[in-house]
This record gives C-alpha cells, sequence and structure tokens, in this order.
DNA sequence: TAACATCTAGGACAAACGACCTAGCCCGGA
DNA sequence: TCCGGGCTAGGTCGTTTGTCCTAGATGTTA
C-alpha cells in the first residue's frame, strides 16, 4: 500500500485500533486485516500482542514528544505554551468526543487488566506532566510547579472523559475557556 | 454460599468482576466460578452477556440512589452534601487507586466498544450530575447549576483518572482541598 | 547464475469465548 | 402419591483468540 515499511504501517494501525477500539477487544487478525498483510506475516514482525503494545506506546511518546516540541517553536511563552494544550480538547474534538483522550483510556484499560505495560503508559501521563510542569517553572511558579501541572492535567482528563459521555462541544469550551482563565489568575499575580 | 438469591450473587459479583476488571475482559465462566455454579445455571439467569450488563447498570444506579439518599438524610445543607460527593475520592480511595472512578472507566470501555448499553450507563453519570444540580439550585444558583454540576463532575473524574495512574494520596487529598474551596467560594458570593 | 537473508502467505494448533441444550434435582400443591 | 415448575449441573457447538510453523516469494550480494 502505502510506501512505509510494513513493520510501521503495523505500528500506525494498532496505535489507531487500540485507540478506537481499546487494546483488548482489537486482535491480531483486525490489526492483519486494516493493513492487509497475513498474520503470519505480522508475526513475524511482533512475536506477542505485548510487544505491538510496547510499540505503540513507544511511538505514541515519541510523537507526543515531537508534538511538544512544535509548541515550543510555535509559542513564544510559557503561557501560550500551556494554551496550547489546553486547546488540544478542542483540536482533537472530534477523536475525543467518539474515543476518549488517548493516554488517560489506555491508562484506565491497561490498570484493569493489571497490565505489565502500565508502567510504560504512565510515561505519557509523566511526558505531558513534566513538560507542563517546566512551563509553570519558567512562568515563575517553582515550588508549585509539579501541583499545577497535575491539577492541569486531571482538569483535561475529567473534561475528555465527560465529552466521551456525553459529546457536548459546549461544556468543553466552557471549561476550556474556564482553564484559560484560571491560567491567567495565577500567571497575573 | 450466602443466603441471597442467586441471581443477586450473580449481579452483585458480576457488578465486583466488571468493575475490577473490565466488561470486555470478565467471562461467562469468570463470574461463574466466583458465584461457585455452572455455566449452564448461569445461563437460566441471564440469556447473554450484555443482559447480565444491563442488570448490572441498573444495579448500579439503584445503589448510587441510595446513596445520594442517605447523604440527603446525613447531610443538613447542600453544601454538606456537595462535600459528601467530593469526598467519595477519599472515602473509596483503595477502590479508585486500583480500578478507577466506576461510572467513568464503564463509560469509557463501552464508548470504546461501541456498546448498546452505553446510554444506560451514561444514566449513571446523569444520576450525580442531576442530583449535583438540584443542590447547587439550592445554594442559589438557580440559572448556572447544570454548568456547576458538570464542572464538579468533571474534575472529580479528572481526579480519579490521574489517582489510578499515579496512586498519589497527596494528589488526591490537595484536589479535595482545592474543590471544597472552590465550592465554599461560589457559597459565598 | 547461485547463494543468501529478508520478508510474506496461509495454514494449524490448543485454549477460551459466548451461546445453547438436555437431563436431573428439589420442593410445594393436588 | 404423583405432578410440575423453579433451579442446577455439565456437556456441546461453532467461532475467535494468541501463538506458532513451514513453504515460498523477493531482492541483494558474490
Amino acid at each position: 500500500m502505502s510506501g512505509k515499511p510494513t513493520r510501521e504501517q503495523i505500528i500506525e494501525t494498532a496505535d489507531r485500533l487500540f485507540y478506537q477500539q481499546g487494546f483488548e477487544h482489537t486482535s491480531f487478525a483486525h490489526i492483519a486485516d486494516a493493513v492487509r498483510i497475513s498474520r503470519g506475516n505480522f508475526y513475524y514482525h511482533f512475536k506477542s500482542k505485548d510487544e505491538i503494545l510496547s510499540a505503540v506506546i513507544r511511538h505514541r511518546l515519541a510523537n507526543t514528544g515531537k508534538m511538544l516540541e512544535s509548541w515550543q517553536a510555535q509559542a513564544d511563552t510559557p503561557r501560550d505554551r500551556i494554551r496550547c494544550f489546553i486547546h488540544i480538547l478542542l483540536v482533537n474534538g472530534d477523536k475525543i468526543r467518539n474515543y476518549g483522550c488517548p493516554v488517560g483510556t489506555l491508562s484506565s484499560e491497561l490498570a484493569k487488566l493489571n497490565h505489565s505495560a502500565q508502567g510504560e503508559a504512565n510515561e505519557l501521563f509523566t511526558l505531558f506532566h513534566d513538560w507542563l510542569k517546566s512551563q509553570f517553572v519558567q512562568l515563575g511558579h517553582r515550588r508549585d510547579a509539579g501541583q499545577l501541572a497535575a491539577h492541569l492535567l486531571s482538569r483535561s482528563q475529567g473534561v475528555a472523559t465527560l465529552f466521551n459521555a456525553f459529546g457536548d462541544e459546549k461544556f468543553v469550551r466552557r471549561e476550556v475557556g474556564q482553564m484559560c482563565e484560571w491560567l491567567d489568575d495565577i500567571t497575573n499575580q
């Protein structure tokens, strides 16, 4: 199909399917069909389902890292960068409405499965957290930067969950606005 | 085993297992083993897996309703009742740390499975929302009661998600405190 | 051309899944 | 006593799951 190597196609397709249908509900056959390869070929690239999951998480970590870097380049001030984070809820609105937050839902699912990759998946949270923390430090909140980061992460997780459940876009816009106000408040002091 | 009728035992066990391991990951055999009955007997009481899910959701709705009524009886003011809601995060701390919020995680899972019971599961959210809304109305916030309810629901969902991922109890205590402060703020105005 | 590692296809496997069936148990009413 | 409905046990069906194997296609190097 596309020019990309098979292994990459598998990872990207698995990434999409894990997000849209959940990790457990996505089978080998399902991914293989979507990539249009045989199950046998599939097994040549990945020896087990856990191995794909690991690769998908690393893939997400890399993509997230790139996104954070692009924000770093786009926005001049730390406040604008944090605004970028808050606005993912609107930018990725359709996806979140249908499938929830890719980070939060994967973390929840793996927690229930008591899966060994739980820690790896949480690195996605940590990546966002540490990036936000560094932005808050740059805003002068050196002491409570970690707490502010966790607070904002938590807020956006909650909004994503409710958006996924009810699909109310007005609610998201309102919450995004409130988070931006909150950001301005703690910035101006 | 216990004196309860088999059907009730099945529902309660399924409720627990769906919460702890997720709906899809919990099989007929798993529930039957836990209740110590045969799969055949199981099928006498419930014709399909979706039927159990439906019964479990109704069971949760009933239990949640009782809990809300007990708060209504325990706490004198609407503010104290809302505080009861906020404090579930601490009261059910161990469960939430291990398995997340029963309402949010079920809603997320069913959304990914595109399951027909999605709407039923969301009634749990609605139950909390409407109850909170009525409390905010009683506090004099007639116009924006629904928004305040959704906001608080969203906040606690986010806290539950992060608590489930990182298990940081200090974070939960901090967020619970902030939500109570927020409640006081909008009450005193 | 010949040899080689890389990649692919498609089938086979046991185990587990949801669903279904039937034979028999228990126990109150006729 | 016999009957009959509520309940239980245990097995079976077809399908799907993750895993694994082998034969062959492909493409590069000698």
